[in-house]
RNA sequence: GCAGGUGUAGUUCAGUGGUAGAACACCAGCCUUCCAAGCUGGUUAUGCGGGUUCGAUUCCCGUCACCUGCUCCA
């Protein structure tokens, strides 16, 4: 099978399941937009999670918050984001392709310095100065269209421009704008981090790979405040933090990979990047940047807000603006990277096949499946079942023959199936079959809270 | 946004200008009682909106979604 044919399996494997739905589905869908279903959820939670475990429960420097997706526009203005990020679009008439103005010239006219050029300046420098189209090499091309790839919407009732406010392009921002108020009211000394998840927008021109690059997705951010000097080290560091929690969630080894960014690669803001990315059936892909930020943010923010960022050492009595570390993360992408690694179809010995999510205990949606062997047996699996979802997840299934409901539970990655039989009745003891190796053992019903516990506990 | 392709049960596929079929899945009952068994019964579909026609799931137009390629990706 090619490895357009297992995503496929995979992507269809997941809406079959429950969890990812296509977006306003009876309504016909909205281009790429996805819902996470009952267990997609739950999995895209213990991913989150874990992620502030490590990121704030464990750490001793860093710490948590929860910013505003809606931010006042100017902050956009400070970063760049409104201006920097119009990209002037023009079509070829002839062969309807679509180009970056600003390229086209600085390929066709090596000379003419494009920064400094304004929409009009382009429209009026390809007036006198033709372009060809790289594609059929015609010169007829549109006017130039600014293309800005933040979502805008208002507020208040009237839609006028003094309400614009633009949903986040990204959640780093809200940590920037915070980094007085978290250092003054936690007494945090540098180095520190403060940590942030939610949504972000991107209006892409052609998102797709189904979750891998959507319009509305999930970041996962850390800004590390640093003294400038230490960046480079603690650039290595966050590094090899993110790739041994990547590693941790139990994906193949030689599926991931680090990638520098090249110099003219790098974003406006970024000392240096690396990508963690994994070997998808599409393609390497970015799950993870880590960027050295400088210290163009904070300093832009004091430049238009006015307000001073800076950071005055009380050991040495030095004043500084910090530098930043930056591990960025996706997590759509890295659920994606998960069921993706987790996904396999097994031959039997009798020549049958099981699909398998081979998904790391502590990552499944459900923890255990509570079985009665018979329907006979189901009040007494039922009272098992309400002794552990205090603890754990789990589900309950009577319905089918007991291979059948193993295969149902395999499909969506559950690690323990427990058996609740005839014989547990007298000696109070239930079945625990394992999903990977399918292997057996008889627990007593007494234990079996702390042996699940321990089993699908991330450490 | 452009070009090409595709839309029929939950899934994979048939089929037709005149009552839309199957397999698997799902549910119920019987049977069975630790890895997709069997029997019986049952639920569920022509993406959406127009047009042509006595009649459209089928032909035409539009739209939406998906796939492939291009453009884009802080």
């Amino acid at each position: 099978m090619d490895n357009k044919g297992v995503f496929d399996k995979i992507t269809t494997h997941l809406q079959k399941t429950g969890f990812v739905y296509q977006g306003s589905q009876i309504y016909g869908g909205l281009s790429n937009t996805w819902d996470y279903g009952p267990l997609g959820s739950e999995l895209k939670n213990n991913l989150q999670n874990l992620w502030w475990k490590k990121f704030v429960h464990e750490s001793p420097t860093n710490v948590g918050i929860d910013a505003a997706i809606l931010m006042n526009p100017n902050v956009w203005v400070a970063t760049g984001h409104v201006t920097t990020f119009n990209d002037p679009l023009i079509d070829c008439k002839e062969c309807h392709g679509r180009f970056r103005a600003d390229q086209l010239i600085e390929a066709q006219y090596p000379d003419v310095d494009v920064n400094g050029m304004t929409m009009d300046d382009m429209n009026k420098f390809m007036s006198e100065h033709p372009l060809k189209c790289p594609t059929c090499g015609k010169s007829n091309f549109t006017d130039i269209r600014q293309f800005n790839m933040m979502f805008k919407t208002h507020i208040g009732v009237t839609e006028d421009t003094k309400s614009l406010v633009y949903l986040r392009p990204e959640t780093a921002q809200g940590v920037f704008v915070n980094f007085a108020n978290v250092q003054r009211t936690t007494r945090r000394k540098i180095p520190f981090g403060i940590c942030n998840v939610g949504k972000a927008f991107r209006n892409e021109i052609t998102p797709g790979n189904f979750t891998f690059r959507m319009r509305e997705f999930t970041q996962m951010e850390m800004e590390f405040f640093c003294k400038p000097g230490t960046d480079l080290d603690w650039f290595k560091y966050w590094k090899n933090f993110s790739i041994s929690f990547v590693k941790s969630l139990g994906v193949k080894d030689d599926k991931l990979r680090f990638r520098d960014h090249e110099p003219q690669e790098l974003a406006f803001y970024s000392k240096g990047t690396t990508d963690i990315e994994y070997l998808f059936p599409f393609g390497w892909g970015e799950i993870w940047g880590i960027a050295d930020r400088t210290d163009y943010d904070l300093t832009k923010h004091m430049k238009f807000s006015g307000e001073s960022l800076e950071y005055l050492d009380p050991e040495t009595n030095e004043k500084y603006t910090p530098y930043v570390i930056e591990p960025s993360l996706g997590l759509d992408r890295l659920f994606l990277m998960v069921v993706t690694d987790a996904y396999d179809e097994e031959v039997l010995e009798k020549g049958d096949t099981r699909v398998v999510m081979h998904l790391a205990p502590f990552l499944a949606p459900y923890k255990v499946a509570i079985l009665p062997l018979s329907k006979q047996l189901s009040k007494n699996a039922q009272e098992i079942f309400n002794s552990l979802v205090p603890y754990l997840t789990a589900t309950f299934d009577e319905t089918g023959s007991i291979g059948k409901r193993y295969r149902r539970n395999d499909e969506i990655g559950t690690p323990f199936c427990v058996t609740y039989d005839f014989d547990s009745v007298n000696d109070g003891c239930v079945t625990v079959r394992e999903r990977d190796s399918m292997k057996q053992e008889r627990i007593k019903i007494s234990e079996l809270k702390d042996y699940l516990m321990e089993k699908t506990f991330y450490k």
